[in-house]
RNA sequence: GGCCUGGUGGCAGAGUGGUCAUGCAGCGGCCUGCAAAGCCGCGUACGCCGGUUCGAUUCCGACCUAGGCCUCCA
């Protein structure tokens, strides 16, 4: 089944063949370790962690890189102002990163490049372009001469004349060019630096990325993946660089961008303070409804968060593992699980992440119906594909909450059975009200009474 | 101001030139001691105005409206 994916540079829907079937190579934007992640941020991990796993029954070798951005001018001002040194910093949120895209349930990419262990392929790349003559230094700092590379603007439709008389940010003096972005900027003694033929400095964002690709993926790859909100001046940037430091080879062959998560109808950001970060969401919610809801939309479109909408993928999972938890006795076939062609090719069709879900829910439906265990299999291996389902029915059902008396619970739920027994049905009906003031609900069923930690 | 996306039923959210999205919620019935779950059934959609067409939610144009980028940002 063939995959097809939305490509940024052409704007459209094209049947994606890597360069080397053997070898497919991708590459995403990860996070600037200054703070915790929002779970705007977290979009993007999420849909492409779909889509490396698709990849991966697809190609033999897929090497997917996720890079950490650990020098910054945000992280030099978070280390300032809680006075702490920046390496603090970087390791403390490097660490919260992994672990908040692990609650998520993203498997953890190939490779995890740090841009500081990248300074001198950093350094050898600017080298490389004020050898060629597509950067100048100026007071120390090394600018890309945008005027050198003519298609400058191509990734993201935009037209250098424009966008020189349109520049809304006061322009630096020592720039040729309003357009011209930095390479490396000079250090002050307070600051991070290293030795550069140009100064003591450090690298600016946009040649970490193209430099730590390179480094690990070589000078083309595949995919280059990130938020819609990085396609300008970011990749852009990117593009001009790579392109030019490697005597004008394709730097990535498909773009794809993630639509923003919105929050009250604006997009959730940092700058605009309307945050909820995936640190603390974890703690107040299923995880699999966080990440269920992260793909509940198509990927290049905007997605609305609410509590709502959190509730929802609750009710839905809740639905799937009660099917799951009916058939906890039905044993599965030997020899893995199956990948269900419908849901697979709802994601080879441009990662219809939407469509792969109705698909799993038609898959529950028919493991309902039916009882046995390829309808099992069939329904975890639909959820496996898209990191769903990946826990136990019972656990699910706990809400992961330790705090629940699960003796005392059972103890209710005895004293209830003996009264329904001897058809006391007040004193049933009392026990069942105590259990839901402990927030638990119980249902009657064929294969006894069951109870569930009422929260989202 | 420039560039780019969207506007689908109570909510979420796919998709399609003419026959079904799907889920959540709601309503009626069955089941149940009563519930819950499950099963059966029901309902309400494609921003607005034109155009193309035998026929448009789907194609084209205008308009209204929401959002993104143009500055750090997933």
């Amino acid at each position: 089944m063939p995959i097809s994916l939305y490509n940024s540079l052409s704007r459209r829907t094209e049947p994606f063949r890597p360069l080397n079937p053997d070898r497919v190579t991708m590459y995403l934007c990860g996070p600037t370790v200054y703070n915790y992640v929002h779970i705007g941020n977290a979009r993007g991990p999420v849909v492409f962690d779909v889509l490396v796993r698709l990849l991966r029954r697809h190609f033999p070798a897929v090497l997917y890189a996720r890079n950490i951005t650990d020098v910054d001018d945000k992280i030099n001002a978070a280390a300032q102002s809680q006075g702490v040194e920046i390496g603090t910093i970087t390791a403390k949120f490097s660490q919260a990163y992994r672990e908040d895209m692990a609650g998520l349930g993203i498997a953890p990419p190939d490779l995890e490049p740090r841009a500081t262990d990248h300074i001198q392929a950093i350094i050898r790349m600017i080298g490389q372009l004020l050898e060629d003559g597509h950067a100048y230094v100026a007071e120390g700092h090394v600018l890309f001469d945008v005027g050198s590379y003519p298609d400058y603007g191509r990734l993201s439709g935009r037209d250098t004349e424009e966008l020189i008389a349109g520049a809304r940010v006061e322009v630096a003096p020592y720039k040729k060019n309003p357009t011209d972005f930095v390479l490396w900027k000079p250090s002050t003694p307070d600051l991070p630096g290293w030795p550069s033929p140009w100064s003591l400095g450090r690298p600016g964002w946009h040649i970490e990325c193209s430099a730590m690709s390179a480094a690990h993926l070589g000078d083309t790859i595949d995919i280059h993946a990130g938020g819609i909100d990085l396609l300008f001046p970011h990749h852009e940037n990117e593009v001009a660089q790579s392109t030019c430091a490697h005597g004008g080879k394709v730097f990535a062959r498909w773009w794809m961008h993630n639509g923003m998560l919105t929050f009250d109808g604006r997009k959730m950001s940092k700058s605009l303070g309307n945050v909820l970060l995936v640190h603390e969401l974890l703690k107040a919610h299923p995880p699999e409804a966080l990440r269920l809801r992260l793909m509940s939309g198509h990927y290049r479109q905007p997605l609305d968060w609410s509590d709502g909408a959190i509730a929802q993928s609750v009710s839905t999972l809740d639905g799937w593992y009660r099917v799951l938890r009916d058939l906890a006795h039905v044993e599965l076939p030997d020899g893995g699980l199956p990948v269900p062609e419908r849901v697979e090719a709802a994601l080879c069709d441009d990662l219809n992440t939407p469509q792969a879900l109705a698909e799993l829910s038609q898959l529950a439906d028919q493991a309902r119906i039916n009882g046995d265990a390829a309808s099992k299999a069939a329904l975890l291996g639909g959820g496996a594909l898209l990191g769903l389902l990946q826990q136990s029915p019972e656990a699910w059902f706990k809400r992961g909450d330790n705090h629940v008396d699960e003796a005392r619970i059972e103890d209710l739920l005895r004293q209830r059975q003996a009264a329904r027994a001897g058809r006391d049905f007040a004193r049933a009906d009392a026990i069942r009200d105590e259990l839901g003031a402990m927030g638990i609900v119980i249902e009657d069923g064929a294969q006894g009474t069951r109870w569930s930690v009422l929260k989202t």
